[in-house]
DNA sequence: CAGCAAACTGAAATCGATTGCAGTCAGAAG
DNA sequence: CTTCTGACTGCAATCGATTTCAGTTTGCTG
């Protein structure tokens, strides 16, 4: 490996005016200065971040900790982040939770070695604990709140979204509206059902509890609580589901039930993707600013490295999307 | 941030005796061990990974480069690489060349300095020369081949697979086949196309270049090439789609066309994904052992970095899934 | 009980870049 | 001609973990 060292030498100088030369380039002399970089040049020169890391304490590496990668909404976060932070210089080391605590643990101690200079992190149910392993790390949490004190979020309009949903169906003369929701852990799922019946009480419906069910976030659990809800005696003729995976999981029950939409149900989902706009017919959804959820919150992040302060917690609106899986009512409501 | 010399003096040892009772045990008395074992987990000890990866020139960290992280087929196989080096102690550097040889460029240039003990690669056109960046790496290089000499590779049968999907086309009757093909410098591209001749070869059918249309492996590039393809006077009855990115844009153009499928024309696309399952009706492709993978590519290397030495190419089989969007030829052909 | 091998342990060097401090040198001022 | 200032440059310490080499202790053998 070419080091700082072969640097110097070639150009003739010691190695302190060579780290200088590089990068604080105003306390060096032109000529050797430019000696210096033409020696770097040449020899292919690039720092070992590990020892600049050492000696400084600071890597120009962040921490990102998302929930599930394989969720779309999660890469384009991802993205986001990475290329906010590669504009800056920073490299971004990622890690998956699979929404397990454990997991989020062990991802927090494996970033911790690598003296990080900040974390974004998109929470599991016991982040607020495990921030503890990286106590006094600038940090962004994603999409949700972890509940932590003096926090810093970046997040979308939760109860608005859900609310403006929920309120479209209303307006289509639904009564029975059933709702999946999340992990009520989980922030984002305490918002969206609060904006579901923030809807509902507008349209002066009552809230009933068995028309909501709650999922684990993934497919599976979206099918079955659909399968359950639409299986009732009296089965609601809309369904809003509180993430895009359980969404998917919802369509599948709906065709295993021999169901049309929107004709048997409407159907609204949260945050969109590929599958919403090709399927037949294509879903209205609750859009979320994704890519720049991931944007934003990289920025912010930086910023607080940069010492700058910063009020706490930033929400970025959703935008409704109306496509056809959603209809009005046609059977007069008992 | 506890190091181990606060271990070390916690215990009543050496520095040097802590390190070798935390990873080389068998020389270090038991009591002695115990007692640094038992400072290390009081203190909440974790290894400072900078200053070990510094003396030991060995970071456990190995560097991924896919070309979009966005595309499932590529979180998939981040996936499989992330899950498998995690379970061996190693950490994973991500970046995304997005198909730009200069991007991937420079995440060569940043993962070098990092001091990586391997590289998993999916080339992009110009991987070969940019390769000369890490000089010595032990490297594989996944989904597609760069064509440096002597690399090792993980790939899936592309050339089989195309030609059993192809295969199913010309069995159904059909006798003008389009095929929609990436760019035909990437290896993959080149390999499909190649099964697609076959196939038609086997038929006894002709190969017509005007049938067949190069894209760059996104939506927009399928759309168009769709677009061309199914408005020429004589449009093909099948169309065999080269990736999932590209599948999508030809999905979008029939729908502008207003064809129906399977009616009007039948479909295979190359890479399975969600919408392909739920659109409808739901897409017949050439699937591919995605998440393995990355899973094998990681095995591969961590052997390689380990010194074992591998042969060195793999291919894994793809697997044709029917589903609706293939149908028996209506008309006659001229 | 002496002598020796084996088992442990510690001092110090090392990895590569950065930086506080001190030294050198040229040119300006007196 | 001497002294001083300021602009550069270099020495050496430092970050934290690992490892070589040399010393020390322990236990065993004759």
């Amino acid at each position: 490996m070419i080091g700082l060292n072969e640097v110097a030498r070639a150009a003739g100088v010691s190695p302190a005016t060579a780290s200088r030369a590089l990068h604080r380039p105003e306390l060096v002399a032109l000529r050797t200065r430019e000696r210096v970089e033409q020696a770097a040049t040449e020899l292919g020169y690039h720092p070992n971040v590990l020892a600049r890391g050492l000696r400084t304490r600071g890597s120009r590496t962040i921490g990102l900790i998302v929930t599930d990668i394989l969720n779309p909404f999660h890469a384009t976060i991802a993205k986001g982040v990475q290329d906010t932070a590669e504009a800056q210089g920073y490299t971004v080391l990622m890690f998956n939770s699979d929404e397990q605590p454990g997991k989020e643990r062990r991802a927090l101690e494996t970033l911790h070695g690598h003296l990080p200079m900040g974390l974004i992190v998109v929470p599991t149910a016991q982040t607020r604990e495990n921030l503890a392993i990286v106590e006094g790390l600038p940090t962004v949490e994603l999409d949700r709140a972890s509940g932590k004190e003096g926090a810093h979020t970046v997040m979308v309009d939760n109860v608005a979204g859900a609310r403006e949903a929920v309120t479209h169906l209303t307006e289509l003369g639904h009564r029975r509206i059933g709702m999946i929701v999340g992990n009520l852990d989980i922030s984002t799922a305490r918002e969206r059902l609060q904006g579901y019946r923030e809807a509902l009480e507008h349209a002066g419906l009552p809230y009933d509890e068995r028309l909501v069910l709650p999922g684990n976030h993934r497919e599976p659990d979206g099918r079955l609580a659909a399968l359950r809800l639409l299986s009732r005696r009296l089965p609601p003729t809309a369904l809003f589901v509180g993430n895009n995976e359980m969404t998917v999981g919802a369509v599948l029950a709906t065709r295993e039930l021999g169901l049309e939409i929107p004709r048997d149900l409407s159907l609204i989902g949260f945050d969109d993707s590929r599958w919403a706009q090709t399927m037949s017919p294509a879903l209205s959804v609750v859009s979320q600013p994704t890519y720049e959820l991931g944007q934003l919150a990289c920025q912010r992040l930086l910023s607080l490295i940069a010492g700058q302060p910063l009020q706490g917690s930033v929400r970025l609106p959703t935008r409704m999307i109306y496509r056809q899986s959603t209809a009005p009512v046609m059977t007069v409501q008992a």
